[in-house]
DNA sequence: CTCTTCCATCAATATTTCTTTATCGGAGAC
DNA sequence: GTCTCCGATAAAGAAATATTGATGGAAGAG
């Protein structure tokens, strides 16, 4: 129980359903092992067709958890860092603890 | 980018998709601040129909974000600190990170 | 027993999301 | 210029999810 917990609900609702996808979690995954490919990498990893990708890519760039570069025809995508620890904050703020003693919350688990 | 990423894809799926709507986001946000409650009283806090309450709360239990306890007429709910612990580590595994040095992983951000 | 309260579940509908197919534009290669 | 490759986008259909309204069960109160 904490009375200080002040999720932004639509902000978090857009990050977790961007990650609700399978198909939108093997391209998170793929990016992780990876890092950085162009969507004609991912549509050979993944077997996938092309405008499926470019959907959900869509959908992860929307959310902020991809960033895009052009060079010449090809598209790269990669993982953006600072989406991710906003993922983690959200989380660790909802997660309960026995122990909440602190206002700053640096403390414990 | 690092090679040993291994997440359980359809466990992580499953665990964003429960926290991708925004009525149980509402919900986990309130058992968040407020601990352990009963469906009443999150039908008085998020103005909700009872029948649409109990279908989001149980995608929050089948995912195992939430337990449930009865208690005579009551069913109250609350979260699950494991589960929350769970999707800090998948997110934290997918986050990028500049320097990735050893294997064990428990270093560094 | 009846009556009420709390809640889960079901069926039907509405809504959202995903996939497919086709089209279009930009960036070279020729 | 034409042709090809890479990728974004749009429209239509399919599929998954969410909401509503109704029903029924379990646990008291009387």
């Amino acid at each position: 129980m904490n009375p200080a917990v002040a999720t932004d609900i639509p902000a978090a609702v857009r990050l977790f359903h961007a990650l609700s996808d399978e198909t939108r979690m093997e391209i998170v995954v793929r990016l992780a092992r990876e890092g950085e490919r162009c969507v004609c990498d991912l549509q050979d990893a993944l077997d996938a067709q092309q405008s499926r990708l470019s959907f959900h890519l869509r959908v992860l760039k929307d959310a902020g958890l991809v960033r895009d570069r052009r060079e010449g025809r090809w598209s790269y995508y990669s993982l953006r860092a600072d989406a991710f620890d906003e993922v983690m904050s959200i989380v660790r703020e909802l997660k309960p603890s026995r122990r909440r003693l602190s206002v700053g919350g640096e403390c414990c688990d």
